[in-house]
DNA sequence: AATGAATGAGAATTCATTCAT
DNA sequence: TATGAATGAATTCTCATTCAT
């Protein structure tokens, strides 16, 4: 019945993903935010500066939490198929759990410098771990193979997004093939 | 240099491509475009239903052209290296070519469902077209093969929007790995 | 096939008269009434300086036909009676015949003095018209007796502009009603 | 002169009652409503969504009052003369009292649904209670006799409102007019 | 800390009118 | 005369932010 201070400030995050991630950044409104959120307008900026600045430290709080079970998950595994097949895991899990959230992955503001720090920091340092880990199976040119396994699951998650029945066996297929194609090239797959 | 009649709407669409792009949808004005295109604000409503209407059918003209030029280059390649080659050219250059505009690509409106379905379309032509082309080369799971190959062009195109310094040669090289990559997978490149 | 000069005028006229009497004064566009009349806009303009000017043309033409009906009728009746009947007859069929047009009875542009003043006159004549006549008749305070004579009509005819089965029959009780009740007053109607 | 929080609807009311009033709904700006009661433009959207609910809600209100005072007066009466002679004198003080705001009885939105719903509901009610009353006395046709003498009621008016020279005593002389005539019909006002 | 009424800069869009052809 | 593309002033409404309580 009785909230202590700081959950007041989870409140606003909650509804601040929620929205955000629905709506797109210009299409959510503070006050839907405070609704949602069941404060008050005004109470917003006793906890942060701007919307931009709401949006941006909503995000990267999303960030830090992505990136530090990456961080876990990958200390775990040690051969090249199982890191890889984590980290696919990993980010499409990601993306299957928040698939409600979808406008939050394409709609941020562009006006705000910070917000395109937070987000350019955060792609560096995924890609720099993937980088590293693959640097530990002495994969050459370990920043390029990141970025593409990335990108590859990546493009894979938009079915996520964009198909409502997509289903948690098509997610462990998604899975299983991307990790597959990665270190086998598609040549394999061909029949002779 | 002296436009006659007629050329307003190429004023605009030039306008608006260039703002656009680089501003975003919500962070360029209708007035932006309008003075940037030498019109009145009102004239772009000659030619335009809504500001919504605008971006869409820029967009939509893009994508037109992205489609055709894609088509065209596909008809000369016979050979599974040759194809995928040629795709990851066009997909990198077509981006090394408009780097000035990255907002284009990320910044659209949110709540417009014909520029959504635009969109989608165009996602849903592009993955089938590659996904054609793939199976011409008896690659099973076609649909899944182009989406990660798409996926990884799309990932590597990031550092031609976002690093200033991105050269044509870093251009090169990247074609070159990602097809490389997609057909013998990254175990071939580690050493023994 | 070929209109010669003044049948442009006319359709302007036509035109505005429905689209005016339709949609009122505020809510009619030039350009609805260039389309309506298949003309070009700026024809419009050859032909009247304003929207203002175009409209009060059109409401003094009305007017003016209005009263020339009502003076030729007046002038065929030789009783009280029959000046009354013939009276009320007219100010409702007119109504009747053009209940299409409602809004024009309503809404005229407020800030333009023209229109304010052709309006006034008119008023000024009808009732003067019917007040001569009943000063024909040796009735004392005609000013006051045909504004009422007016008022009493103009209320009866708005079942005309709302009711949607309104008849003929209707009509023509209402016509006899009227003129009974002017001149023998509500009393004889009322049973002992 | 002094006025505290919560008065700022009063405010905007008498606001728009004056402005709509004067210069009639299409002719005035929200912006002139809310500098005449010395507040931003944006308030006027806390307490209306809209232009038309505005002018919507202040006729409303009008409209409420007018019926109330009616039905108080009416009680009072219990004769068909005293009972015309008060409608008279209600009807036209009404107007009396606000001969400045003319444009508010004739330029009204057009489009609006509830607007013009409101309207029709007004007269309704207004004819209903005259007719009533009327019905009282052993009136018959009592709808026919109630929008006969408001008719004639509502053409005196017109002097109220264009006449600037009207005075109290015109007022006084039309009510007892407007009685007698109804009452008793033309003819008898005939010399021999 | 919390509130929410008030603000006002700012945006999209409209439409009467003009004028070069 | 006739056209209709072009204009731009004008208007409604929005919403992030403030601040007195």
């Amino acid at each position: 019945m009785s909230y202590g201070q700081g959950d007041k400030l989870q409140l606003i995050m909650d509804a601040a993903y929620e929205l955000f991630g629905s709506n797109g950044f210009y299409e959510t409104k503070m006050s839907d935010i405070a609704d949602k959120a069941g404060i008050a307008k005004g109470t917003l900026y006793l906890y942060f500066e701007s919307k931009e600045q709401l949006f941006t430290v909503m995000m990267m709080q999303g960030f830090e939490q992505f990136l530090q079970e990456l961080d876990q998950g990958l200390l775990e595994r040690d051969t090249l198929e199982g890191s890889l097949g984590f980290v696919a895991e990993h980010h499409l899990e990601y993306y299957y759990n928040r698939r409600e959230y979808t406008k939050l992955f394409f709609k941020a503001p562009n006006k705000d410098p910070e917000m395109m720090e937070a987000l350019c920091n955060f792609m560096k340092s995924y890609v720099q771990r993937i980088a590293s880990s693959m640097e530990d199976f002495n994969l050459p040119d370990p920043l390029l193979h990141a970025k593409s396994f990335i990108g590859m699951l990546d493009m894979l998650k938009m079915d996520i997004l964009f198909n409502p029945t997509f289903s948690n066996q098509d997610l462990r297929q998604r899975i299983q093939f991307a990790s597959e194609l990665f270190v086998n090239g598609c040549k394999q797959g061909i029949p002779l």
